[in-house]
RNA sequence: GCGCCUGUAGCUCAGCUGGAUAGAGCAACGGACUUCUAAUCCGUAGGUCACAGGUUCGAAUCCUGUCAGGCGUACCA
């Protein structure tokens, strides 16, 4: 909508312009926004101030100018005039409004969509946990943060692929299979010792429990070498099985899982580090490998084989993310916990030193989720096992109301989650006040369907009546909608969905409290009626994005 | 030491590509159910936007410095 109004001021200027009035060097950007105060009008542009330097005229002379030529705006402004130090108010007329609503129900599910993505391919990777135990409330926050973020970009026209990256070798897996075959022998009453490194969580008992269940005491008989590789397996398939069960539960599912172990196995580790090497940005320095991304604006080199021959974490990561772009990924999105955000500018090198551009790599940081019970800290270390895992809290507050916490936040604002609080809290959260809101509209439909009154479609409805100031700040908002998500989409900050949607359902409330939708006075019952069907559609539309249901009935 | 994030009402947080009187929720206080759901609404109270400078018509917002908290600064992942 904002759009409309900007080009409504771009050929103001442009006759101003051209009748000498303004000198209009340089297209000066456009910015439309809301004034404060509504009485002021609907929308208003600083434009004035921004052209007063250029101009070297006094805003407000240049706001009068502008006013000048905005009156005779097609037949949509009702009123414009300059205020303050120049800011420039517009008032549109009620057609203006009433015939861009009359989309929102046109467009349905599809309202809030947009083009500007212009279908670009996008690889959105996000929680990547490891698979060496349950995912605890800080990778909840990032699954929530990752999977909005797919779903706002999907709505702003990007054509989105999401994954999980499934870190499946390496030393922590050993550690993985070795904790399992400790608490295994244990189980079978063997004195073992159980190192301090190892996991220490219950859920390693509940492994060996099953395998015992499946396969007896068979492998106490067997050497820990050969027992290791089938411990290993069978506890990183558990765990695996485990974080995709916890995920689709709270509602996150990916495109695909990609498995860094095949990274190895069909020699793509090998590929980019010879590719690199040829192109000279690879070296061996104190018997190791390094890659010299500190030439890309990292701030050292770093290593990708160490000493020992083994291929670090890193190497493979650079194997992964040129699989991404050879897939015809044309930007990488990861979402990274924030004490990965030293990873940043390294695999911005990595992308450079593969031959693309640095800002094909984008990360978005989520940062730490401290966990308290009132004022007591809790740990969430998954190797010490007092972690608190996703699935307790989902169970315990729910999945609407654990993503709408997560989602209300910004991302790169630490968390402070509260399990007291949150348990405590669940009826007052503000979740259920969107929600509470949804349903009633629905009430309403319920109470003029019985009645006999159905809501109006497209076709056939008259909202001449809606008159009333409370009514057109509703939809004023509604009509913000798809505009907010471009703009989420563009900064990926996703915790802006749940501020409009609090903000838009407060309106409905208020309103709701003091006008009577169904009444005597049929074609006002009417033109109310579609006005809450377009709010309906935005509520559920806005709740979708987040992950969140939409209920009918509270 | 260096780098990233954060510091706004008692608490949890919005607002940050400079704009009009700094906003919500929770908590507190006072009102509104014979009415489409009171999980709601209306009102009151609550602020040196961490601090100090700078930039300009104008700064919570941009720049510099200081302080405080978190995280990183691995041949761990």
């Amino acid at each position: 909508m904002n759009h409309v109004i900007e080009q409504l001021v771009l050929s103001a200027l442009h006759k101003a312009k051209n009748n000498g009035d303004l000198e209009i060097a340089e297209e000066p950007e456009i910015v439309i926004e809301k004034p404060k105060d509504p009485k002021l009008g609907d929308f208003s542009t600083n434009l004035a101030m921004t052209l007063a330097r250029p101009e070297r005229k006094n805003p407000r002379v240049i706001a009068e100018v502008i006013c000048k030529y905005l009156k005779n705006g097609g037949g949509q402004v009702e009123r414009v005039e300059m205020a303050g130090p120049g800011f420039i108010n517009l008032k549109m007329t009620q057609s203006f409004f009433i015939s861009r609503l009359l989309k929102v129900a046109e467009s349905g599910d599809d309202f809030g969509c947009s083009t500007v993505g212009k279908g670009q391919k996008v690889l959105v990777e996000y929680v990547s946990a490891n698979p060496t135990g349950p995912l605890h409330v800080g990778h909840g926050r990032g699954a929530a943060v990752g999977n909005t973020l797919c779903n706002i970009l999907k709505k702003a026209g990007f054509d989105i692929k999401s994954e999980y990256y499934v870190n499946d070798v390496g030393n922590q897996m050993n550690i993985l299979g070795r904790s399992t075959w400790l608490r295994y022998q244990e189980i079978l009453h063997k004195t073992v010792e159980f190192p301090k490194d190892h996991y220490q969580g219950d859920y390693i008992k509940d492994i060996a429990q099953e395998i015992i269940d499946r396969h007896g005491e068979e492998y106490l008989k067997k050497s820990e070498d050969e027992a290791l590789p089938f411990f290993r397996q069978y506890a990183a398939q558990w765990v695996l099985e485990g974080i995709k069960t916890d995920l689709k539960e709270f509602r996150v599912e990916f495109d695909g899982w990609f498995s860094e172990k095949t990274l190895y196995e069909d020699d793509s580790v090998d590929n980019a580090l010879g590719w690199l090497r040829e192109k000279g940005f690879v070296y061996e320095k104190d018997g190791a490998v390094w890659l010299k991304s500190s030439a890309f604006q990292d701030e050292k080199d770093r290593v990708i084989v160490k000493q020992n021959g083994d291929q670090t974490y890193f190497c493979s990561d650079i194997a992964y993310h040129q699989n991404k772009v050879n897939r015809g990924f044309e930007s990488l999105v990861d979402l990274f916990g924030a004490d990965h955000h030293g990873y940043v500018p390294r695999m911005q090198a990595v992308m450079q030193a593969l031959g693309y551009d640095r800002d094909v790599f984008k990360a978005l940081l989520v940062q730490f989720v401290s966990l308290k019970r009132g004022e007591e800290k809790v740990s969430m270390s998954t190797r010490s096992g007092e972690f608190v895992t996703l699935k307790e809290v989902v169970d315990e507050v729910g999945v609407d109301a654990t993503r709408y916490f997560f989602l209300s936040k910004s991302s790169d604002s630490h968390l402070d989650f509260d399990l007291e609080l949150a348990k405590k809290e669940t009826p007052e959260n503000p979740v259920f006040y969107i929600q509470y809101a949804h349903a009633r509209i629905c009430n309403v439909f319920l109470k003029a369907q019985n009645q006999g009154i159905a809501v109006p479609g497209v076709a056939e409805v008259d909202l001449t009546p809606l008159v009333e100031e409370e009514e057109f700040a509703l939809i004023k908002n509604i009509l913000a909608f798809p505009e907010m998500i471009e703009k989420s989409a563009q900064t990926k900050e996703v915790h802006r969905i749940s501020h409009y949607l609090h903000d838009l359902v407060a309106k409905f409330h208020s309103y709701y409290n003091k006008h009577r939708v169904v009444t005597e006075n049929q074609p006002l019952t009417l033109a109310r009626l579609f006005l809450l069907h377009c709010l309906q559609i935005t509520i559920r539309n806005g709740l979708t994005v987040m992950g969140i249901s939409a209920p009918e009935k509270m």
